[in-house]
DNA sequence: GGCAAATTTGCTACCGGTAGCAAAATGGAT
DNA sequence: ATCCATTTTGCTACCGGTAGCAAATTTGCC
């Protein structure tokens, strides 16, 4: 790699001093047209362009934000990657995506964040365990930081979520239309808050009509998982209780997973049999061999609301923005 | 937030010249250990960690790689992603996520990640057009770049993807002895040579044989685009002409699209009507409702490769690696 | 043309590290 | 205790920008 031209050499090129070439690559700057013209053709022949890091070192800003994400396995976040990477590159930020799993826990990718001084960082993906956001480590000297997508019990960290309240009403009374009696919930790791909300949201309705809500947990987010805890399901229940008559999943890939154990390990008709209910609004949702009603988050006004926030265009306050019932053919 | 401590700080506490600091936090410096633990303790106590932009700056070696997708779509990018993510992390490495569409091209992306000074650059997804590579602002001054799953027709552009040839053999072999007749191969936009690649080795087998393939387009790599491609297909062939009893897809998501309106709008058999391969093994793939046969892409060993080039660790050349036949009941 | 005001340009100091040399401290042998 | 070799520590200069002040230049007005 040719080492990259420097404001200096610039300015030698040009005939001007080193602050000129600076100033000219400065929008508002003081600069006549003149100079700047000379400027531009100088960095043109060679090529230049700031260093964005010296840039960086010196106004404590680095257009960087850290994206943590725990959770691969589910289809929803690629969507949301293609979200925040395209409205943060728009407002000039940029993602660093971090992974965190076993070997790269949430204590190191936060001093990695910290260490690049990256401007906010962003939690995406649901498998965050709570003690992750309360970790002391992690309230000491942190970037500002937001949680897409669940809710978040830490006063430093904001969530931007799904209405979770107002999706279950509608989502319910939807359902309670079609008069199904015997209610089932699957949700993920038992420790995670995003289950919470959106069970809590689930069986308050049906507490209110005093019918108690069958709870599935699945291992993770996966289909896998999610066929796995249906079977477990299907392994417990005895030929004498009444099944379940609905499944209503914390997300579409663990209701995808269940699907595909009801209809095809069961025999059993989707939704004559069993409805199934999802959430995310995933592409698989609507292909024609799953054809899941499901609830699709607004994942285009969450990341605006994120963006303006990281930008100090938007008070950094928790909110809840409203999402879509999707209604297809499995409930 | 608050203000990260500097190394001066942590030596005004620890009684130590700033250097001393530095050393401390450099594996293999020269420093007692009496030193070393003044250092640590008075960093501990203001939180600590050398900033890496400066550090960056000073090394000119970022640690930072940019990794280009243009391919949101295609489910395939997630696992590739998280794979690189943690290979990187592992090795201190930290991935940029830019998204490349219609608002921000390729030389933007470029001048953004060489701004940032990158290490390197690795290209993922299938969509990149060959001029992209050609472009004469890439050649120019450009970090080391790698592609992952598809050829490089340019010098400058290492490719690590999976024996096209070797796929093709294989999959064409399994298929050959279930005798197959009349074999179509569906691509994506026909610009690109991930296509020409897997094409060329689907076409050659047959035309060794004197069979002709008949030949579908997608507009883009996603369910929609293949089952578009699928409803063109049917449409323009006649009552008269016979029907292709196997397609072939450049990838599976491909693969699902054509199957969904296979099997869901005209109520053909899979593969007993029409056998169907796709490429990638993504999860779907092997979900009961799509159970395709498909090719699995030796990602772990590609991202090594990438890891070790970009470090220094291999000699920077293109390399084509096996993959994997995965047999399921589509063909 | 002269002069004050406004604009443009150049400058020093700094962001937080690193490289590599010089000075200081330590250790071992006599 | 002395001397020399070795290790450790401190230092200057630098990476490529930015901030903000001072000097130089241009402009507007009479």
């Amino acid at each position: 790699m040719r080492k990259r031209a420097t404001a200096v050499e610039v300015a030698k090129l040009a005939g001007v001093s080193k602050w000129t070439v600076i100033r000219a690559f400065t929008p508002g700057a003081s600069i006549t047209g003149a100079s700047r013209d000379k400027v531009f053709t100088a960095a043109n022949t060679l090529n230049y362009s700031p260093n964005l890091l010296a840039r960086s070192l010196a106004t404590n800003l680095t257009h960087q934000v850290a994206i943590f994400v725990d959770d691969f396995a589910n289809p929803n976040t690629l969507p949301f990657l293609e979200q925040i990477t395209s409205d943060f590159q728009a407002e000039g930020l940029v993602a660093v995506l971090i992974n965190i799993n076993t070997n790269f826990d949430h204590v190191r990718a936060l001093v990695a964040a910290e260490q690049r001084q990256v401007d906010a960082v962003v939690l995406i993906g649901t498998s965050f365990r709570d003690e992750t956001l309360n970790d002391k480590r992690v309230a000491a000297n942190l970037p500002p930081t937001f949680v897409l997508g669940r809710d978040s019990q830490v006063d430093d960290i904001t969530a931007i979520s799904c209405d979770t309240g107002l999706a279950m009403r509608e989502i319910c009374g939807h359902l309670g239309i079609r008069h199904y009696q015997r209610p089932g919930f699957m949700s993920g790791p038992r420790t995670i808050s995003t289950a919470v909300g959106r069970r809590r949201g689930f069986v308050d309705y049906w507490s209110g009509r005093s019918v108690a809500v069958t709870e599935l947990y699945a291992d993770r987010y996966s289909a896998e998982d999610g066929a796995a805890a249906m079977r477990r399901y299907f392994g417990a229940i005895s030929q004498t209780s009444p099944r379940i008559d609905l499944i209503m999943c914390e997300n579409d890939i663990l209701a995808c997973g269940a699907k595909d154990v009801i209809v095809h390990e069961h025999g059993l008709r989707v939704p004559a049999d069993i409805a199934i209910v999802g959430f995310d609004n995933i592409d698989l949702a609507a292909a024609p061999a799953y054809d899941l009603t499901t609830y699709q988050q607004p994942r285009v006004e969450m990341v605006r609301v994120v963006a303006d926030m990281i930008l100090g265009r938007r008070e950094k306050k928790s909110v809840d923005l409203p999402g879509a019932l999707i209604l297809r053919g499995s409930a």
